[in-house]
DNA sequence: CAATGATGGACACTGCTACTATCCAAAGTC
DNA sequence: GACTTTGGATAGTAGCAGTGTCCATCATTG
C-alpha cells in the first residue's frame, strides 16, 4: 500500500506518517522509486500501536521510542520479558522511594502475593519500583498506605493478575507477547480504575442505602 | 503568612502563585496595602491540591478548574458525592461508547457488584460511562474483554472498593469529604496499577518456574 | 530617614511537545 | 500532456503551563 492507504486505514494523516518515519518510530516504507515506496502491514500495525500508546496510554513520543526499540530487540528470555514491559511503562520522573514505603511493600508483598523468585535476595523489579514509588506519593500527599489496606488491595490485584498472565502466555514470539504484555496493560488499566469507580458508587449507594445514580 | 513563605512551604515558584491567582485557581490574599496581603492555610492546602492533581494525577489545568469548582460548590447530598467525584475525573474526549461495551457492562455489572440502585432504571453514572468508554477503547484496540474476564476483574475491584468506601464516609463536610474522594482516587489509582504489576510479575515467575527479578 | 528589598499587578515572553504546512522535483495516471 | 501523488527537507504552528520583566508601592533596617 502507499503513504495515502496507510494513513486513511490507521486514521493519521500523512504527515504525521511522515513525522513518525521522520523521528524513528515507524520504518520507511521500501522505495519503489524516487517517489513511491511500499508499505505493509508492519507499517500499519506500527501506526496503531502508537496511536493506541499514545490516545490511550498517554504516552509520550520519547517513552513510545523504547517501547519500539524493545520491540524490535526483545528480550530472548520469557523471564524477562514482564520486566521489560513493565520497565517501559514505568514513570521515570518520581522521586525517589521513602524507607518507610519500602519496607511496608517488603512486609506487605512476599505474604499476599507469593512468588518463586522469594528464595534468596530478588532485587527490585520494575513493577517494585514503582509500588516503592507510588505508595511515597501517597504518603507525601498526606495519604499514608496501611499494611492492612496494601493487603486487601495485593489480594485483589492478584486475582486480577491470575486473568492477565494466562491471556499473555498464549503467544508465540518474544516481540509479539512483550507487544500484548504492553498493550494489554495499556488497554485494560482504564478498565480497572473504571471499575474501582463503578464499584465505590454501588457499595456507597448500598451502605447510604440511597440511589446513587445522577440525573 | 505571605507570598514567599506560602511559595516556600508548597514547593512552587511565586511566579506559579501568581499565576494560580490569575487564573482563577486560587484565591486571592487578603489584601493588607498596596503590596502585602495575607495568605493561610486555604491558601497552601488549595496549592498542594493543585499540585498532587497535576504530578499524581496528571490533570490539566483546565480540568483543576472543575474539581476546584466542584469543592467551592459541593453537592448537598451524600448520594451525589461520589457522583461529582467521578465526573470530575472523567476522561471527556473519549470517543462515543459502543453498543457492545454497554450490553457487555449491564449484563456483568449488576451481577457482581449489586447496588441498591439497581430497582428501576438506574440510569448511567459517570463511572459506568468511564467503563463503558474503556472497554470500548479495548475493543478498537483489538483487544476485546469478556464477560468471564469483566466478572472476575469486578469481583477483584469490589474488594478494592470496600477499603476506599469505608475510608470515605469518615469525614466530616461534603467539601472535605468530596476532597477526600477525589485526591483518595487520585494518589491511590498509581498504587493499585503498580500492584497489578507486581503480581503479574510474581505470578508469571511462579508459573513460569524461574526468577523475574532484572540484574 | 534613606537605602534595601519584598509585594501586587500587568503583560509579554519562553520552552516544550506533537504535530502541520509548504515547497520542490520526480514519477505515476488518465 | 495535464493532473495528482509521493518522498524528502525545512520551517512553522498551536496549545499548555508556566516565567521574566517592569513598575510603583510599601515595610524594614541600619
Amino acid at each position: 500500500m502507499r503513504v495515502s492507504e496507510l494513513a486513511v486505514r490507521s486514521d493519521v494523516t500523512i504527515a504525521s506518517v511522515k513525522y513518525y518515519i521522520r523521528i524513528g518510530l515507524l520504518h520507511p516504507g521500501v522505495a519503489q522509486s524516487a517517489t513511491r515506496a511500499e508499505y505493509d502491514d508492519s507499517h500499519l500495525e506500527r501506526v496503531r500501536l502508537i496511536r493506541t500508546l499514545v490516545d490511550v496510554g498517554g504516552l509520550s513520543i520519547e517513552r513510545i521510542s523504547e517501547v519500539v526499540a524493545a520491540l524490535d530487540n526483545p528480550p530472548a528470555s520469557r523471564h524477562e520479558l514482564l520486566g521489560t514491559a513493565h520497565e517501559v511503562l514505568r514513570d521515570r520522573d518520581r522521586p525517589p522511594a521513602s524507607a518507610s514505603a519500602q519496607r511496608l511493600v517488603d512486609g506487605v508483598v512476599p505474604a499476599c502475593l507469593p512468588s518463586a523468585a522469594d528464595h534468596g535476595n530478588p532485587g527490585r523489579s520494575p513493577a517494585t519500583l514503582t509500588l516503592d514509588q507510588a505508595i511515597t506519593v501517597a504518603e507525601s500527599s498526606g495519604w499514608p498506605i496501611t499494611a492492612e489496606t496494601l493487603t486487601c488491595w495485593g489480594e485483589a490485584m492478584r486475582a486480577v493478575a491470575e486473568v492477565d498472565v494466562v491471556a499473555d502466555l498464549a503467544d508465540a514470539s518474544p516481540a509479539q507477547a512483550l507487544r500484548y504484555a504492553i498493550i494489554g496493560n495499556v488497554v485494560t488499566d482504564p478498565i480497572l480504575l473504571a471499575l474501582r469507580r463503578v464499584a465505590q458508587e454501588r457499595l456507597s449507594s448500598e451502605r447510604l442505602g440511597g440511589v446513587t445514580a445522577p440525573p
